[in-house]
DNA sequence: CATAATTGATAGTATTACTATTTAATTTGT
DNA sequence: ACAAATTAAATAGTAATACTATCAATTATG
């Protein structure tokens, strides 16, 4: 099976991560640790130690953890635009575009054999626990210039895309596609962490099922009436 | 006029900060710092300047500065279910209280001389900013468990409450209303920072407006067929 | 082969988030 | 009223965090 790479933007990393192996491990073993010791419980020294590098080996590759989240946080958002354009190749019809879209957006993550470096469903976790953090921050206008959250606008632009083909007259295409990309998240936290946000049940084994039931309702609903 | 107090859960404070001149100047100034500062750039250091006191002296009153911030945003969450419960007081008809809840939750906020203590204006901006912070940490579990998000689920669970109503079979009450609580502010927050993820534009003044009538779309839709 | 550039290691610093202890003020019982 | 008890506030710390500056080793290039 071929071994693919995502295009990363130049602004995410001061060394590009993929060109070593000591950047590769820094990425790779980062998903893992962030996963476990959550954003704030995560530190460069604690990192380094565990790859048996230093913190200043590590600074060389990104300018602190806060980047380090936004390129992990990027790569999946360029990660699942990728599996969007693969899964809607050769469909001309907007409404199926969309149902695969937002199937993709709420399935559950495995690992893809494509890229065998990276562990999806600890990055999955990540997306859904830390990813509002890369840009509630604020220093978000510099980020946005500097493009760090291209791979999140441009994956909205095109769903919303979709949207439009269906209902040209739609007003809020990009909104309710922001907010359906990130409820897909928040609902799936909810069901772990304040169940009574939310109608999910993390028992059954239909979660992902009913999370997909939930965004296609609510986008189809609100643009089609 | 009569001033109000929120009566607030034991568990947001070590000491009431409602009973003490210092407690109000803790949390009366904690809310412009962070206002201006964001929440990573506060620190009770600055605080304890600001307010010419002591760090020491602040901790008496919160565990930490998380605490503090669960505090301000259980208090905003409090105050939106008081100004529900005033604006839906004896309407009967469903429709017009989720109607009415909806337009609370994405009006645009203003000091509320019911709470004189209270900059509302620079609450609002560090909800939009900063709320989702309170629950995406490693000890949501713990926090959950000590109550400190009572606010925000009783707020969901109250206008579900409408929804089912409306509609008894609808499915996803709650994950559509925590859906809707949630993009009431990160619209905002798109537009204003990363605008080509919403409809919005903040130079216009209908800003608000649009934001309610998207939510208004949106439940009403998902809802309805 | 020499020089430059890159990579990684070592050792620092300012700041942060707290804590333990001491001092001062206030309340309470008699 | 006044000492004892309680509570509040100030002082002075500490461990950890987020970096940075410098130095040494390795690799690439003319």
């Amino acid at each position: 099976m071929a071994t693919l790479q995502l295009l990363m933007s130049e602004n995410l990393f001061l060394r590009d991560p993929q060109d070593t192996e000591l950047g590769r491990k820094i990425v790779q073993e980062s998903i893992k640790m962030i996963d476990e010791l959550g954003f704030e419980g995560f530190t460069f020294k604690k990192l380094a130690m565990r790859i048996d590098s230093t913190e200043a080996s590590i600074y060389r590759y990104f300018e602190n953890k806060h980047r380090l989240l936004v390129y992990m946080i990027a790569w999946y958002w360029n990660w699942l635009e990728y599996k969007i354009d693969f899964g809607t190749q050769n469909i001309t019809d907007p409404e199926r575009k969309l149902e695969i879209a937002l199937g993709i957006v709420s399935e559950k993550k495995m690992t893809d054999p494509f890229f065998p470096q990276i562990d999806e469903e600890a990055l999955y976790r990540i997306v859904i626990a830390e990813s509002d953090k890369t840009y509630l921050t604020k220093q978000v206008d510099e980020d946005n210039k500097e493009g760090l959250f291209r791979g999140f606008k441009s994956l909205c632009h095109k769903i919303a895309t979709f949207i439009l083909e269906i209902n040209p007259e739609f007003e809020f295409a990009h909104s309710l596609i922001s907010t359906a990309l990130q409820a897909g998240h928040q609902q799936l936290f909810y069901a772990q962490h304040l169940p009574s946000l939310t109608d999910f049940d993390t028992t059954k084994d239909d979660l992902h099922q009913k999370n997909m039931e939930f965004l296609i309702t609510m986008v189809f609903n609100t643009i089609k009436c």
